[in-house]
Parts: structure tokens; C-alpha cells; sequence
DNA sequence: CAGCTTACGTCAGTGTTGTTGACATTCCAA
DNA sequence: TTGGAATGTCAACAACACTGACGTAAGCTG
């Protein structure tokens, strides 16, 4: 662990920061913030015949183009029957674009076509203002800290999952 | 706004902060950090006949004794036919006792049993060691950062329903 | 008091999203 | 080549959200 990355100095202090009543506040915020966070999405796939789950296959299959049905279905944490009605309708609607793998054809490798990147970018849009303006308003210090925390309280594998689209992204 | 606040010096160095693939790695990390936030209070729960909402109701029952029942929805976001769903079981099952208001009748005050109090302590131990585990692991000086960050992603009612609930708390 | 509103509960119907179970196809290795 | 493992699809079901409609009790107001 990275305890000692804190310095001594700081060990008193630390726990005395630590109160139940703090990390109550901190479950709540994420709490709250969470609904924020998706707030804006839903309000704009509510108009289409979508869900989250169809902004989450659109937002890592444009994240990771190429991915694979089992690679996605690791990321998003859910069953492959799930995933699946969802990929289901949007390849139907034209939106994500199936193609055969090349070296093992028993695997399926998913694209956004142009109306399904023109979706992405609308949800994308309203959610990153979201996230812009709460950047802007805690100030550039807060990021890190703020990135620090969540990084910090995923499960191992779903952080080595964030750390991979995160060297992808560069 | 309080972008005027953060200092004319910052102004460059934030917008260049704010790159697009920085506010897409906040978006993921705030997906795979729910994810764990939720993890482990899920687990108990699904050996239970319960689900995520109980232990939300549970929480802020616990978190506002007395509230009543438009109060909650107004906390949980969700319609009174979802919540009572909710409530009817955990009432049934012993865990919630709803006693008529004294001043209005109209309305139904909530207070958890004992055996309401031991699983909001089961459920909340759980989420509180990951997050004084994170708390930890990112430093104290990022913990600020976290919950501005957070606070500032809020749509305004529930900034100041969670405002209310932190005064409560003190 | 009469009529309107508020707070709460409930019944019925629907949609999204998760689950398990069963099955087809493909790959690979004994 | 045969059997097992991996990948993906189809079908049925459960949890939990939603809308809409209705009923009851209590408060408020003219």
C-alpha cells in the first residue's frame, strides 16, 4: 500500500480525518453525484427507445474500437445474455457494426458505424460539460485528488481495466 | 459561475488541464469506482431477499431518523410506488416501523428497529472500510478533492439535500 | 361546513436490465 | 477425429424502476 507515501507527519492527522461521520458523508456524495453523473445521459436516451446500458456499450466500444463481445463484457461487469440484447438492438438500429474475427472466427469484433459515434458524441457531449464544470468549479488541485480516491476504491481488476483505456486513450 | 474565483493565473494551465481525454477518464473512473462502492454492500444484500434499494432506504432512514415518507422520495429520487414497494417489506420484515405523525397524521415518520439498526451497521461497515481504505490509500489532501469534485457534479437539490444531511450529522 | 389540496398507500400495466439455462459454432489439443 | 473449451445467441424469468388511476385520511381555506 502507499501508507507510507503519506509521511509520519501526517499519521495523527490521517486518522483523525478518518471519522465515521466523514466516510458517511463521503458514501452519500457519491451518492448524489452518481445520479448527477448519469442525470443527463437518461434525459436524452429516454427520448430514444435506449437505457444506460445501451450508453454504456456505445461510450467503451468507441473508447476500444475493435473490442471484443468477451473484452466489453468484462469491463461492463454484466452477463453476456445482457450485453447481448442490448448489442442486439443496436447493431439492428445501425449503430455498432459486428464484424467476424479475422484470426479466431468464433469471436466478434464491435465498431461504431457514423450514426452510432454521432450518438456517442451527443451523450459524451452533455456528460463531459457535466464533468467540466464540476472540474472548473473545485479547482485543478481537486482533480487529482478526486481521481486519486476513485481509482483507489475500484476492485483490482476493474482498475487494471481503467488503467488499459487509459494508455489507450494516449 | 465560480470560474473567477480559481485566480487569472490558473486560467491556461486549467483550460489545458481539461483536455477531452481527461474528462473521459473522470467519466470512467467514476463508472468502475460506482461499481466497487456498490460491490460489497450488493454481496451481503443478495443473500438476503434485499436489493439495492433496501439498503439505500435503510441508509438514510438510519442517516434522518423520523423523516417522512415524501421526505425520502425526495432524497432517493424515485417514485412513492417504488419506495413503498421497499418500505412494505422492510416493515413487514421487522426492520422499519412507521408511526403516524403527531402534529400532521397524514404523514408516516420512519425509524429503524433494532434489527434495522444491526444490518444498516452490517451493510455500512462494509461500504465504509472501502472507502477509509481509499480515503487512505489516495491521502488526506486528496480526500478534499474527492468530495468538492463530487459536490460540484450534484444537480442543485441534491447538493442541498446532502448539505442538510451533513449538518444533521454534526 | 364544503371544497380543494396534501400525504400516503395500493393495484395494474409496462419497460429496462439483470439473471440462469440451453444451444450453435468455432477452435484446439489429445 | 473426437471431445472439451471458448465465444456468442436465443428464450424465459426476476428485480426494480416507471406511469396512470384510484382510495383514504387529514389539513387548509373561503
Amino acid at each position: 500500500m502507499r501508507d507510507t507515501g503519506m509521511g509520519a507527519g501526517l499519521g495523527g492527522e490521517s486518522l483523525l480525518f478518518l471519522t465515521d461521520e466523514q466516510l458517511r458523508q463521503g458514501i452519500e456524495a457519491m451518492f448524489f453525484a452518481y445520479r448527477g453523473f448519469t442525470a443527463d445521459p437518461d434525459r436524452i436516451l429516454t427520448d430514444m427507445e435506449y437505457g444506460r446500458a445501451h450508453h454504456r456499450a456505445v461510450h467503451f466500444i468507441n473508447r476500444a474500437p475493435g473490442t471484443t463481445v468477451n473484452n466489453l463484457l468484462n469491463i461492463l461487469g454484466v452477463t453476456k445474455q445482457s450485453l447481448n440484447r442490448v448489442l442486439r438492438t443496436l447493431i439492428a438500429d445501425g449503430l455498432v457494426e459486428s464484424r467476424v474475427g479475422h484470426s479466431d472466427k468464433r469471436e466478434r469484433h464491435l465498431y461504431l458505424t457514423d450514426a452510432g459515434r454521432a450518438l456517442e458524441q451527443q451523450l459524451s457531449d452533455a456528460q463531459r460539460a457535466r464533468m467540466r464544470t464540476a472540474f472548473r468549479e473545485a479547482g485543478p488541485d481537486a482533480v487529482g485528488g478526486f481521481r486519486r480516491v476513485l481509482e483507489a476504491m475500484m476492485d483490482p481488476e476493474m482498475r487494471r481495466a481503467y488503467a488499459r483505456l487509459k494508455e489507450n486513450g494516449t
